[in-house]
DNA sequence: ATTGTATATTGGTTGAACCACCCAACCAAT
DNA sequence: ATTGGTTGGGTGGTTCAACCAATATACAAT
């Protein structure tokens, strides 16, 4: 690795409540919080870890968004089952804690699942608009790979014209935006990558859903064979 | 049914931080906030809103959870656009703003490109754990419908094996637990899903996944109907 | 046994103060 | 003219001490 991709990320602040909702999220998805099971009141947890009880409070309530945890005025604080009430910002958090990166297969999995549908429905609905865009971004020089294909991709999801599709997209985005360089570092994958957007933008430009749908597919199941394949090369090197 | 039950926001409103996440989140999705543009600091804000800065500083911690906002640490905050970064929370508190509910649409639609292929993945790899947890749900008497209906859709979900498939379909079922009542109202519609019940469940048995794509895509298809129609009276009657 | 009430416990909010960080402006050395 | 260091003002991050508001619980009155 080079060092420019060692300084690519910028280092991560380190905010204190984000510290704890780390120590109560591992605590609750390990089961050593079991679910049900109702935690030490705000001001017994600001004396334990040694910090202000603001600061316990903005943790416990980006824990209530992750749904980990239910915040009962004059009762208390319970922890939830994350099986049954958690949501996708739970997945990537428990993604960066994940040393392994063992959810990367269910993540590529499910993404499987729904990509392909998406660009299915995108052939059907898109606008000229929408598909000079994707023309533009394809063509352009001054972007990374990966910046490209996630703006293709992106693109792809907004010529659904569905909120939801549009959103849900941006979630695999994400978390592919921080770990991508394990696909395309090699430059095959990256070739192959070209490939699959002059193909795809072809299929959405003949409004052709079916075969949209199956470009999809292939490519991502090549990158999910790929990113596994750098994935385990990374963990035996270890 | 009363006109309040329809569109109810029933949950209490007693806590400050949340009105104000109400409030900043609809001026950046309706193009007040443009995405990129600058906010008043913390404490302008709470002088502005009339009301304290740690209550501001645990909205906007929620705003950033929503990725709706940058909070740059000795800088400020940033507006970001939310059709590239927001994430699928956003969506459920914009469809409990939404009087209108035009975003359920995008909803159904979504929910019927992943579930059916979640089913034909659960109908290959349910273990017989699965399979019997889905018998007791069905069979339980002291549920109610909505209940059920929801349980079931939980432990297909579970089947995949899959942690984010099954808290991926958790997003839909918080969301429809709420809108239920549209649905299970009406007595022809409750008898629908115990048909599906009986079908999905001699389909998994029978780890036939072809068939359990089939059935699920059929009973979206037919309560995505049912879920519109029912809307469609709600609003001609206001 | 049931109901109503006082009290304790807990989360919610407030105000003021200080720390950590970013940025722009300016200055100094080359 | 460029580079590197310094400084000051503004901003988010954290702390502290107090009070408000909702809930649970114990206990007295019925």
């Amino acid at each position: 690795m080079t060092a420019k991709k060692v300084f690519a990320q910028p280092i991560t602040r380190s905010r204190l409540h984000e510290e704890i909702v780390t120590i109560i999220q591992k605590q609750i998805m390990n089961g050593t919080i079991p679910p049900g099971s109702k935690l030490p009141p705000e001001r017994e947890m600001a004396q334990t870890l040694n910090v202000n009880r603001a600061t316990v409070r903005e943790a416990l309530s980006k824990l209530e968004n992750l749904d980990l945890i239910e915040i009962r005025h004059g009762d208390g604080l319970y922890a939830k089952n994350y099986l049954e009430s958690g949501n996708l910002d739970l997945i990537k958090a428990a993604f960066d804690m994940d040393e392994h990166k063992e959810i990367m297969s269910n993540l590529l999995e499910a993404r499987r699942y729904i990509v392909p549908q998406v660009a299915y429905v995108a052939a059907q609905r898109r606008t000229a608009t929408d598909l000079k865009e994707l023309k533009e971004v394809i063509s352009k020089k001054d972007l990374s790979m990966l910046e490209r294909d996630i703006k293709v991709h992106q693109i792809i999801a907004r010529a659904t014209h569905n909120l939801v599709c549009i959103i849900g997209l941006n979630y695999f985005n994400q978390i592919f935006h921080d770990y991508g360089y394990l696909y395309f570092d090699d430059e095959r994958n990256a070739e192959r990558s070209r490939v699959f957007h002059r193909e795809i933008y072809e299929a959405i430009k003949a409004k052709k859903p079916r075969e949209a749908r199956r470009i999809m597919h292939d490519v991502l199941i090549y990158a999910e064979d790929a990113v596994k394949a750098s994935l385990d090369n990374v963990r035996q090197k270890e």
